[in-house]
RNA sequence: CGGGGCAUAGCUCAGCUUGGUAGAGCGCUCGCUUUGGGAGCGAGAGGCCGUCGGUUCGAGUCCGGCUGCCCCGACCA
């Protein structure tokens, strides 16, 4: 019943989340699972921030087809390299083999790629702003609950540009677009940054990523925006005739956000009581626990209770009304565990004297409930609402600062991994360097954060070097 | 892909050493009593013991094959 503290085993912490607040379930087929209605309900409010964003920067939604011939993934060398070993290929269909594979998108870009080869042809179709909702299978060996498995939910942006310039602004639009939805409705709080050479996409020219810090100090990668450059317009053939009569190569980018997001939530806001859910996005806002002893009081109880959740419903307060049979104790444990914001107790003292008792989510022990009146109720609930997003990031912000350590030597640099913090380091780009970091201590090159460049150099943390550029280096997942 | 472990009720597991008609806790169903921080009592339902084969009068238990899952490592947008 009870959630493994976080401070003994995180592994277990997390995945006790996961099955017992009902967000997803282990499946039959390997590396892969069942997201329930309560998980699901929080991808649902998490795709329509997102959605609202992509559509507000005047991208359009498109689907494209699930399977990708084999002969499209190869036509652009780099990106089929970094795919391969985790492909599920269809060989055979309809009882006969088939003439050429298919393979099970990983990612779309070739097959979309292809498909604007014929939709561009002059500077008038530009720029081509599109997005997809989909699934895409990558077939891991290692896999966890949200984090990673065989199949996954995502959306991927792919866009097409007569410039350069464009191009990169629209791979940094998108980054803010990600970093605006995780930072305000998630409360999650990313550093944007650019990836290593090493640990950027296959394919892409550079990618951009948002970072989130996790309660156990690791990195998440949560949303990543590229910039392809003419590497895929080179490969499909797509060109444009632009207003100078010229035949050119269009910019392309894509950009990437999965249910990744849901384990980034749990990891950043989660505590040992279990969920703790930004009330932006949180399936239910309030949950409403009414408590009675005889039927007479039950009906009192129940009529208060049905005439506060309409003036919810009125104003769209996500709310749920707890009638079920459970102890009050037992509902109170079971809430806190699923997350919800805020638990709204009606019994029959609060009946007498016009009044609720508020208990808030986000803060522990007594300060964390109010007797507040029923007049003005749902006001008083937004308000605390409104309060806890903010308290929520808050808390999220001032966790990952504090855990964000400057070194400027390699014995520094592993202690500070060690103890599961993020190290700030002078960087020259390097892969050879950055895998024998790896080897030696598991910490990755997680990304040059924009925000935290410094003018000048300092000195490489491994070499001794002067190095030019800040980087941000831990453990991840 | 290398090393280790496991497969018995919805879940967690015992039973195997030493073969003899399938067990516990939790959960579930029904009834009564309860309800402001994980309630109590009583009754009940629920399993081709992963799968195929072998040994045996008899296999959850012993032997072999297969399949699946978990952990550690390697790999990894």
């Amino acid at each position: 019943m009870a959630i493994t503290p976080m401070s003994e085993n995180f592994s277990k912490w997390y995945n006790d989340i996961v099955y017992k607040a009902d967000l997803a379930s282990q499946s039959e087929v390997r590396g892969s699972m069942i997201i329930k209605p309560y998980g699901y309900e929080l991808w649902e409010n998490i795709k329509s921030g997102l959605d609202y964003r992509f559509k507000e920067t005047g991208h359009k939604n498109a689907y494209f087809p699930l399977f990708i011939p084999e002969s499209y993934l190869q036509k652009e060398a780099e990106h089929v390299e970094g795919f391969s070993p985790e492909l599920a290929v269809v060989t055979i269909a309809g009882g006969k083999e088939l003439e050429e594979p298919l393979i099970v998108r990983p990612t779309s870009e070739t097959i979309i790629m292809h498909a604007f080869s014929n939709w561009i042809q002059s500077y008038r179709d530009l720029p081509l702003l599109l997005n997809q909702w989909a699934n895409v299978v990558r077939w891991e060996l290692r896999t966890r609950p949200f984090l990673r498995t065989s199949e996954f939910l995502w959306q991927e942006g792919h866009t097409a540009h007569a410039t350069q310039t464009e191009a990169e602004e629209e791979t940094a639009q998108m980054l803010d677009v990600y970093a605006d939805f995780a930072i305000n409705e998630a409360a999650i709080p990313v550093i944007q940054g650019r990836k290593s050479v090493r640990e950027k996409f296959a394919g892409a020219v550079y990618t951009t990523t948002i970072e989130a810090m996790m309660r156990d100090g690791k990195a998440l990668q949560s949303g990543t925006s590229h910039y392809l450059g003419q590497n895929f317009a080179k490969a499909f053939d797509i060109r444009f005739l632009d207003k100078d009569q010229e035949r050119k190569y269009v910019y392309t980018t894509s950009w990437g956000l999965s249910t990744r997001m849901v384990g980034a939530v749990i990891m950043t806001h989660g505590d040992d009581k279990g969920l703790r859910l930004p009330p932006v996005i949180a399936p239910i806002q309030i949950v409403v626990v009414p408590i009675y002893r005889k039927e007479e009081q039950r009906s009192l109880v129940m009529d208060t209770v049905d005439k506060l959740t309409a003036q919810f419903k009125a104003v769209g307060i996500r709310f749920h009304v707890d009638d079920s049979d459970q102890s009050p104790g037992y509902k109170f444990n079971d809430w806190e565990m699923r997350g919800v914001p805020i638990r709204l107790e009606i019994g029959p003292k609060d009946v007498e004297k016009n009044q609720a008792v508020l208990v808030r989510r986000d803060i522990d022990g007594r300060d964390a409930k109010s007797f507040v009146s029923q007049d003005g109720l749902v006001e008083t609930v937004q308000n605390m609402l409104v309060d806890i997003q903010a308290n929520l990031l808050q808390q999220a912000t001032e966790f990952r600062d504090s855990n964000i350590v400057e070194v400027d030597t390699y014995n520094d640099f592993k202690s500070v991994v060690d103890a599961g913090q993020w190290a700030k380091v002078w960087w020259n780009e390097n892969s050879d360097l950055e895998k024998q970091v790896k080897n030696e201590t598991t910490a990755t090159h997680r990304c040059y954060p924009f925000d935290l460049q410094e003018e000048g150099t300092g000195k490489n943390f491994l070499t001794g070097e002067a190095a030019d550029q800040i980087a941000l280096f831990s453990k991840a997942y």
